[in-house]
DNA sequence: TTTTACGGTTGACATGGATCAAGCCAACGC
DNA sequence: GCGTTGGCTTGATCCATGTCAACCGTAAAA
């Protein structure tokens, strides 16, 4: 049957509908910045796509790396697991993120990625990232700045964990939530939280229960509205000032 | 009277001291894994050296980036400043290790750095560091490796100001520097602090006060000998178990 | 519709580390 | 030698967050 289908119009554009050329995350992402024919050239590379199901794996902690992944929709979280159970939450993933960045290093993923809601990836084999980059300069030049936003995002978590109190952090992470929502066309000031409030928790450095307290504090003072997974929020400059309130 | 000078040895010699294919650091840092002949193209890249006197900046937060830094001798700090006056070290650096790679996201540094003994520092101007590992595969292979490894050592921090206690933390730190100056070929055992109390609280999420009883209590325990900056590891095993020891 | 399960909320209490305060030690200048 | 200074140590007390426990709400399963 699929050889006596003709080549049309539909499938023409469900090929391109695949690629980095016609995806409408690419000024996020990894062609941020090329011309058509170095998308084009990028679109030969990033060719996989995958579904990754809630709760699944996308890869886990000591895998060998051989690819990064691009989020083409969806959310995952990625936790770090020490020998004696305990875990950290490092990051929430958005679409147009990049995951995976950490296995270059020892060639074995550090961590693991699971998805947080039904997602979907682009698989980019590493070794023909570093070829393709090494002929176009853009691409070059943009994926070391990706990687060295990822620097400056940690530095920024090392920040609220190290010197922030509770609220603060759970005000920065709403703050920084909204701002990326924002960044990808939702509304700055509701969304779904995608976590539970202990992945928040481990994220913040914090227990379950103390983040579900910040949030009742929070809507007590009528800086949001939460009810479970919905928040929205309905005073950005009161969040922004709990955070830079000490001294 | 420079005129007069005659191009000697000596003079030759000392050159050839300043470039990386002479530097008994190359297979710490950015020169890992390149044949002679390529050591010699990095050399060119890698010409200025620079003294930063103890507590001067290397560079600071806001300022353009144009270069990283690999560090020849001595030992460094970063630090992030919050608006509200509050700062956090989000590293400690040693020779072999490369200073600057947040600045390459935004084109402007994003914490200080600041020596914390005199040191000696390698410029590497990073627009013609891509353009040669546009040409050197291997050294491009390598400096995405360093840029993983720095996410993966922030991820580690992560974990330790998030799941930690405070013993657990200095316990890490005590262990991390003391593999560090092993693998620069120093006694595994015995080390100068080159931070104060205040600094490594700072980095650890810790006051002063609570790292400085948490030394006292490693050296009751027999874990260590402390006085004052010098350190002497007396119990490696008891500080990996204290370490490990929650559930 | 009822049951079950999981995540979330709230309260009471415990505690690790912060804070405040005093004093000590070593290096340095006078 | 003596005072000063900056960094370190130690003690007493306080408080933010952890811990433990009960209960609630929503959504999926029966």
């Amino acid at each position: 049957m699929a050889q006596t289908l003709p080549l049309n119009q539909d499938i023409t554009l469900s090929v391109i509908k695949t690629a980095c050329s016609s995806c409408n995350l690419r000024e996020l992402c990894l062609p941020y910045g090329l011309n058509l024919e170095e998308l084009e050239r990028l679109d030969d590379l990033v060719s996989t796509r995958r579904r990754i199901k809630r709760g699944d794996h996308l890869y886990r902690a000591g895998e060998a790396f051989d690819s990064i992944y691009a989020i083409r929709s969806g959310f995952f979280k990625t936790d770090v697991l020490l020998e004696d159970g305990r875990d950290q939450v490092t990051g929430f993933q958005m679409a147009g993120e990049l995951l995976g960045l950490d296995g270059i290093s020892t060639e074995h993923h550090t961590c693991n990625a699971i998805a947080l809601e039904d997602s979907e990836i682009c698989s980019i084999p590493f070794n023909r990232l570093e070829s393709l980059s090494r002929e176009i300069h853009t691409l070059q030049h943009h994926f070391h700045k990706v990687m060295s936003r990822e620097i400056v995002r940690d530095h920024g978590v090392m920040m609220l964990l190290g010197t922030m109190r509770a609220e603060e952090r759970l005000a920065a992470f709403l703050l920084n939530l909204s701002q990326r929502f924002t960044a990808r066309g939702f509304s700055h000031a509701e969304f779904y939280l995608r976590m539970t409030r202990e992945e928040i928790g481990s994220y913040l450095g914090l227990k379950l229960e103390t983040v579900s307290r910040a949030f009742s504090r929070f809507q007590e003072e009528g800086y949001i509205a939460v009810q479970q997974k919905h928040i929205r929020i309905l005073d950005v400059n009161g969040l922004k000032a709990l955070m830079n309130h000490r001294a």
